[in-house]
DNA sequence: TTGTTAGTGGCACTCAGTGCCGCTACGATT
DNA sequence: AATCGTAGCGGCACTGAGTGCCACTAACAA
């Protein structure tokens, strides 16, 4: 209260000191800092800047808003999926260059553990900051899905399986994130995610849709015998392979 | 301008008259009115409460925010979602379960057209609006996850299963409702949703993980020989019935 | 007629975010 | 070395969302 009556003499308390692209820096680990002594909402901008002594109006030069200051560099890590997934070998199967990217991004959480999990306990208590980390995942799938949909671009439920499968993988990646969090860092989260990746995307690998009644097959179509060990019952089993190969014929 | 010059005598044009909580009908109506002709941000909470000739504070009665006038009782809708999941009969395959009641979500948008396209239409436009409407979707697919999660208690990636499943659900769900809002009401998305559903949900349904090395089957084991008839190569078949008989022991 | 109560209006306030202007320190030019 | 341009910053004033509080009024009950 009395500290802020002589607004006169500034004191310039080695601002220039600390280099001038620090201050981003510095304004991020101080309103951590006093969200997570007092809370989020009851943490002013005021009370950010007045702890790292600049001016209320170059909080907002550095940050968009208050929320912004908790995830700092979301459109940089945004542009950097978008340019992997640009830059990808269209060899690949499309889900695996989306699982390969959803991989990069664990890796940017796994990086830092001590932030992501600040971010963790925050935005599992602030609604705000939730729904606000929710839409930028969002933008995350539908990345993904845009991607996908070029790729299926064609094929009988194309944009379907696009979204669904970015669904499926962003939905594993949260998944595997959160569990790696609130373990706060225990084991190999790359490796949890893989094999969840390959656990859930599965069926989106194979394309879908109707046999159009044996329309380019016919040429090189051949008879498959499969003989299958199981403890299911034969109607079962028929059933489930006949969803599961539904129109085998060109992925790979 | 000059209509607020005075103060003192209350104009009370027809308020009671159109009775209580038709206000906030009254209110909605108006609110989306002013967005549709001048913006979502350029209209203030202050027109919206001229125009139906009530007290701004008493606006901030009938929704908790301005933005909640556009998803008046997204409240409402969640809780009957919820209930519906509570009664669901268990014996009913948790995704059909839950493809139910994403079914039934879609009809909350079938049955008033015109709000949903024009919510739509502002959902598109708006971005603090958009990013309003996923955080209530994800809450819808955290409900589903959670009721999942509780059916696949106990079974190998019961946790993931659920979060993949709840995830394709609401994006097929999101995938037909999209297409059935840019078509301006088109045909039959139920029908939509239900193939869709169908499609999307094919690997969920039997459980997955790794064979415990005949654990339990032995007993009531038998050899199944299935044919099937494809443009596939053999290997590519033999790899994709791997993946999706793996573990086909007690689910239907 | 007299409480009682629910709904409302209005006022004042906090706080996020923005536009604008003035200041200052720094670097480049001559 | 003096000067100009500029970028970063502080501060002020403003808008607008959202809230707390109190007074008022209409309807209802005793």
């Amino acid at each position: 209260m009395s500290e802020a009556a002589a607004p006169a003499p500034k004191p310039r308390a080695g601002r220039t000191a600390t280099g001038r692209r620090r201050l981003r820096s510095a304004l991020a680990v101080a309103a951590l800092e006093l969200f997570a002594s007092q809370g989020y909402e009851a943490t002013t901008v005021e009370d950010i800047v007045d702890a790292v002594g600049v001016g209320r109006r170059t909080f907002f030069r550095y940050f968009r808003s208050k929320e912004e200051v908790v995830f700092p560099d979301h459109d940089e890590r945004l542009a950097e999926v978008v340019a992997r997934l640009e830059a990808a070998d269209p060899a690949e199967p499309p889900l695996a260059v989306v699982g390969a990217t959803a991989e990069m991004v664990l890796e940017m959480y796994l990086a830092e553990p001590e932030i992501s999990l600040k971010r963790f306990e925050l935005t599992r208590a602030v609604p705000s900051l939730r729904d606000k980390e929710i839409a930028s995942i969002d933008r995350y799938q539908r990345v993904f899905a845009r991607y996908l949909r070029g790729r299926y671009c064609g094929e009988p439920h194309g944009d379907l399986r696009a979204a669904v499968g970015a669904s499926a993988v962003v939905a594993t990646h949260n998944h595997i994130l959160r569990q790696w969090l609130k373990s706060a860092g225990s084991l190999d989260a790359r490796a949890q995610l893989r094999e969840a990746l390959r656990l859930a995307t599965a069926s989106v690998h194979s394309p879908w849709g109707e046999q159009p009644a044996g329309s380019e097959s016919a040429a090189d179509e051949r008879v498959v015998v499969g003989v299958v060990r199981t403890a299911a019952s034969a109607e079962t089993v028929r059933a489930r392979v006949t969803g599961a190969l539904a129109e085998l014929s060109d992925d790979q």
